[in-house]
DNA sequence: ACCCGATTTCAGAAATTCGTAATGCCGCCG
DNA sequence: CGGCGGCATTACGAATTTCTGAAATCGGGT
């Protein structure tokens, strides 16, 4: 399921726009102010931002080149006037598609819709990660720690390239069993937690104070590079 | 500093382009049409080139058949949005990427960079592979461990050659079958299962311990140096 | 048509991994 | 500080995957 964010004050907006959002089949997130947005995209893991320019504290703008700076994650900007639109779009701040206020719900949902097809086919996966001495390696699905190579069965590898392909970004076991099992099993979560065991086992120095592979209480996991 | 050619008619489609490339770290250069494109290639010595396909004048297939006939410099053509057979025929021209309008200029310059990389480490087939006391010959196709010649069916050397000519990458019995044997998505596997376990018993001193046909459990096979 | 090696198919054995459950532990909250 | 719920750890049987040897099929050459 593809999780959007939505970041504006006003909570009627929020409100069209989540709603729209749903009846096209996409699972949201709020926001409405710059810190809680940020903590919505370490923690929720959204695939876009929808981002008002306008907002109280810290500005669209300076969010903008924030989610910008951290990563891939694509941004739609939500802007009064047109004249600023090419700006936007182009050049400062490298937003992926804006739309101007006043705006059909439709077509910003059909704009979310173009963004993620176009960012998933532009992303080019990595297929050698480094993290100072730990290296995972995609096409040989070898990994090295200390320059010494580890033993990792074929899930193990998979789930390990899959958080660390999405560093610091929590995942949740369900969301784990659908990403790396690639079935929906929300029932067992034992599987995933067993798995992060054997891994930290292999990878981590000390499998008790883990450095890579942190639990977030009451969440899940994730990957601190 | 890795410079890139832009070749556009449209001025501030150019100008959106290099700021965002400049801004990346590139040096740019820039064409309004062909004949400029040309010079510049001639005289700029870019390492890649941008390039729409509609120009005035000479058009940018044609230019792009022209790039590719003088030699290695990768080519990232602009398409107009969803016209299939400009993708198709733009890469069959040896466009070495694509991107469709409108697109964002952060993806394109993740293209560029990707492509680069790509061209970078690109390495013409080899025609004699050695690995220690194992030598492969396309040529000839006899294969030597030790020294001495070894006595390899032609589906053995096939497997062997393309197995060795990617080291340490990791190949699925369904990629096997369609890279070396040619046919696509057999649910047939235990062909290629076969196969290894006869080229082990030739090649690999205990063919209980391989040394260079590695199995990845869960996964497929190997070749390693 | 026949022969012979190469290739594919097949089934049972062997090896490895995965999921589950049971138990103990730790962090969070009142 | 004590209870509670989520997390860590261990162990083991089931399920998957690979290996092995032999039999069946294919295909080129004579």
């Amino acid at each position: 399921m593809t999780t959007v964010l939505v970041v504006d004050d006003e909570p009627i907006v929020r409100d069209v726009v989540v709603r729209y959002l749903k009846r096209d089949g996409f699972d949201t997130l709020e926001a409405a102010d710059g810190p809680t947005a940020q903590k919505l995209i370490e923690e929720g893991a959204p695939e876009l931002v929808v981002l008002d320019v306008m907002l109280p504290g810290m500005d669209g703008l300076a969010l903008c080149r924030w989610i910008r700076s951290r990563g891939e994650l694509p941004v739609i900007m939500l802007t009064a006037r047109g004249e600023e639109a090419d700006r936007i779009v182009g050049l400062e701040l490298g937003a992926d598609d804006y739309v101007t206020k006043p705006f059909s719900p439709r077509e910003l949902a059909v704009r979310v819709r173009t963004v993620l097809r176009r960012a998933a086919q532009a992303a080019p996966p990595e297929e050698r990660l480094v993290f100072g001495a730990l290296v995972v390696d995609a096409r040989s699905r070898d990994v090295e720690l200390d320059g010494r190579p580890l033993q990792l069965t074929a899930k193990e590898f998979d789930l390990l390239f899959f958080l660390a392909s999405n560093p610091r970004r929590v995942f949740s076991r369900d969301q784990l069993m659908e990403s790396v099992w690639g079935y929906a099993a929300a029932l067992d979560t034992g599987t995933v937690t067993v798995h992060v065991q054997r891994l930290r086992s292999k990878i981590e120095r000390d499998a008790r104070r883990p450095r890579h592979l942190e639990t977030v209480w009451g969440v899940g996991y994730r990957f601190v590079p």
